[in-house]
DNA sequence: GGCCAAGGTTAGCGCCCGCTAACCGCGGTC
DNA sequence: GACCGCGGTTAGCGGGCGCTAACCTTGGCC
């Protein structure tokens, strides 16, 4: 990845989180980015692909990282407890990229937005299986609908700022925790 | 309020809820109200005009009814239960309204955007003040971003589908109740 | 029955958008 | 030292947008 391609994706976040999607034209981010307009086109064949292209590839780290650390648990409440880590550390560390994932995602082309839904529904996958070994009377459905409601939480995120983000982190945990684990 | 006016707030929350508020056109806007283009211009003075009356309503509505099934309750842990049903009762029959609400909130003009921001500040101050009537050791600003994450925790409804609402209203009040009164 | 307001219609203006075309300077390679 | 590709520039096209203008029909009222 050449370093201009990695400006472009990183100051689109910011500028797709900002505005939306629609509201930033091709001329804005290219002066954001310090070149003008039509010089995205040298990086990226359109301002779709970099839309798909950003938001393919954190539903992948999403995925891959989540998988990996849950497995890497001891316990299925460790799985769900590591879980929770790694989304609330994530969303802390990528604010804009959670904006524009669920405010964006239906701007994307129907090739990359199928395959962003299909790594998400993995990822809600990973986070249900998790919770039904933790509460075995749990239906699929239910632990998924759980699942949903956590990242609503957490992904709340980007929407205070009221606290700096190691407080953050702590109450976003509780709370997860509390809504997840404690009432089954 | 004219029948005409109404039906085009409805379809219009509908619509700027699937495609955002950029990605509707007026000519899209009439066209599912069974007129044409321009004759919303003898309704509402301007497309924004439609999007402004439809946030600045809903955030009365929060406001002034939350307010009052606080009031009315008989102690603090009942008040931020009432609060939690009241929220969770409009999110799951206005879901058009959520999602518009918080991805096309930045779309607003100024003056209806402040208007916006300060009835949601008051909605949050009413839920953070029974939080710190239950936990009194509660910080104002840990309280507020209690209440956006409780948000963030209802508002995933129209994300998931997965249940019958009944069940989805029972799943988000334990969980609610577990991310809010729990851990304190 | 004439009048007016309400609520529609179509035509079209001006603007901004995504994108292409054509051109240019420069650093690396043989 | 000629060459070439990479990454930038400006000009401009085609289309869709929000909105206005001008006109038409209808229903209620004196």
């Amino acid at each position: 990845m050449t370093p201009r391609r990695q400006q472009i994706l990183d100051i689109a976040a910011d500028l797709f989180a900002q505005r939306g999607f629609h509201g930033v034209s091709v001329a804005d981010l290219g002066a954001a980015c310090g070149i003008s307009g039509p010089a995205l086109y040298k990086h990226f064949p359109s301002k779709d692909a970099v839309l798909a292209e950003m938001l393919v590839s954190i539903s992948e780290e999403l995925l891959t990282v989540g998988r990996r650390r849950a497995e890497a648990a001891g316990s299925p409440t460790a799985a769900v407890e590591a879980l929770i880590e790694w989304h609330i550390e994530f969303a802390l560390a990528h604010r804009a990229l959670i904006v524009v994932q669920d405010r964006d995602w239906s701007s994307l082309a129907d090739d990359a937005r199928e395959q962003v839904r299909a790594l998400q529904r993995e990822y809600v996958d990973v986070w249900a299986a998790e919770l039904r070994r933790v509460h075995p009377d749990l239906t699929l459905d239910r632990a998924r609908a759980m699942t949903h409601v956590a990242f609503g939480l957490i992904n709340s995120t980007p929407h205070s700022g009221l606290l700096p983000d190691d407080q953050m982190h702590g109450l976003l945990h509780d709370m997860a925790l509390g809504a997840l684990v404690a009432p089954a």
